[in-house]
Order: C-alpha cells, then structure tokens, then sequence
DNA sequence: GTTGAAATTGACATCAATGTGAAGTTCTAG
DNA sequence: CTAGAACTTCACATTGATGTCAATTTCAAC
C-alpha cells in the first residue's frame, strides 16, 4: 500500500503521514525507488495515532508509548508516562464538563431571553450562572487606545 | 485595581491580561497616564474567559458570547454559537473519554508486563486493546531515509 | 522632586500539527 | 518508450495564546 492509499483508508493527509514517519510514530518500508510502502496493519495504527493526537498528547509522548505495541515491553518511563496521560486527560475532561454545563445554562437563559425574560433578568441570570463581572465594559475603550506617547 | 493585581487575583499573566483588552474579551478603563484600571468584576469575568479559553473555544467565539453578560440580550447568532461550541465540547469530551479509557487499557497490560505476563502475550493485548497494527516497525527505517538523488 | 516599582507598547519567539508549493524522481498504464 | 499521475524532499506559512525582551513612561511613596 502506498502513502496515497493509506492517507484515503485512514483519513489523514500524505502530508500528516511524512510527519508521522519523521516523528518515529509510523515507519514505512521503502521501495526501490523510495516510496513509502505501507501494509494492512497500519491503518490501526494511524487512527491510534491520531485519536492519540486528538486526545492531546505531543508526539513526543506519543514516541514514548508507541513502542509497547511493538515489543509489548513497557518501561517504568512508559507506564509512567500512561499515567500522566491518562490523568491529564482525565483533568481536561473535567474541565471541559464544567465549560459545557456553563454554555448549557447561558444558552438555556438565552432562550429565555428569546421568549419572555426581559434583558435585565437575563443578564442577571447570566451573570448568576457564570459567577462572573457586574457592569463591566460599560463605557470603556474596548479598543486599543491611544499609544501613550 | 491595576493589572498586575488582576492577574494575581485572576491567575492569569498580565501579557494575557492585555490580550483579552486587545481582543475586545476583557475592556478596561485607563488613568490619565494610560494605565489599565480594572474593578472588582473583572476578576470573576477574567476567570470565566479563560474557562472558555481551556474549553477550546478561540477568542472570535467569546467574543460573540460575552455580549450577553453584559446586555442580557441574545441574538439568533449568539444562540447558535452556544449550541455550536455546546456540541463541539460535548464531542470533544466523547472522544477524551475514549482516549483516556484505551490508556487506561493500556495501563493495565503493562502492568501485567512488569507482573508475569510475557512481551508476547502483552503485545498482542495491547495489539487488541488499540485495534491497531500488527507487525508494524519490524525492521523499518524509524529515520527520515537517504535521499533519492 | 526623585526614585524605584510597575505600567506601557512593540516585536519576535514558541509549540505542534498541518497546509502549501516548488523542483525533481519514480511508478504504471498504454 | 513515454506521458502523466503519484511520489520524493525541502522549506516556508499558518493558527492562537502566551512568553519574553527592550525601550520608554507613569505611578506611589518618601
């Protein structure tokens, strides 16, 4: 298989493949030639790569785990570093929940808004909801202002 | 209340404290000399930016959010602004979740590598777990190739 | 007033993955 | 054998929030 058959199968640019090759995350074998040639197995491994990606790890963590799937040995470097992952993104998760519980309830006021609430009520609400400024930019330079020279 | 006080009440740097002005996020007023001058809101505000900020969202869409704190009314485009960054969030943690649970899979194999199990066996579990290559890297070239000249 | 801390703007750097385009080479179908 | 599609490497651009350095100005306290 080459660069352009396993770009379409695994959803990922040729470009993205190269940069996977030079970042140890995808080896390819070579043609003659010097095409990349590429067999069945790795489309898995590119969507693992990628939900890796996804997911927010640099490749540099990446190239740290990687290598269990190869040999199926892993180091105390590389458990470790399953751990920090794992908790990382277990923060992130948290994070993002409670990011996603807020935009629900402003767009649950919003909607008040659209129906019978009056702006005063809504932006008290809101306000409320977000835990967040009484009368900020009221009339205040939103923009850049004079350079103070 | 100035801007270094913001930023150590807020937990964000005074260099992000002029970009959110700079992006029309976080306005403020100035002294006579150009000096930002924040008040006691700012603070619950600058928090919520950057709740946004950790959610993903650019400062384009903030932008278009923030408004309504201020003036309690919601447009058609704020609305659907929520709704899209609400979904893209809510998809965003689905696909944490699935990340964070094929490491914490791959967590436990290793484990069991540093217990009994054998490489082999661990390899194929981890193969398994991932839904990912088999035999990928044998004796590739990891490296970026000769040149083809 | 004077001084030192803290503010100001501006420019450039960073990270990381990916886009893009050029110039040249290899593969494959006819 | 040849044309053209697909590949190769190289290099620079992009995005976005933030770090950092530098030269200058303002503020607060004495």
């Amino acid at each position: 298989m080459r660069i352009g058959d396993l770009a379409e199968r695994s959803g990922v640019s040729t470009r993205s493949l190269r940069y996977y090759e030079e970042q140890g995350l995808v080896p390819a074998f070579r043609t003659a030639g010097g095409h990349r040639e590429y067999d069945e197995s790795d489309v898995g491994r590119v969507r693992f790569v990628q939900l890796l990606f996804s997911a927010g790890l640099p490749s540099r963590a990446i190239v740290q785990i990687l290598p269990f799937l190869d040999t199926g040995i892993a180091t105390a470097a590389m458990r470790q570093r399953l751990d920090d992952e794992h908790d990382r993104i277990q923060r992130q998760i948290d994070e993002l929940t409670l990011a996603r519980d807020r935009l629900a309830e402003l767009r649950t006021i919003a909607a008040d808004s659209a129906g019978g609430r009056s702006a005063q009520e809504c932006r008290l609400a809101a306000e409320a909801a977000v835990t967040c400024s009484r009368r900020s930019a009221d009339r205040r330079t939103s923009e850049t202002p004079v350079s103070a020279s």
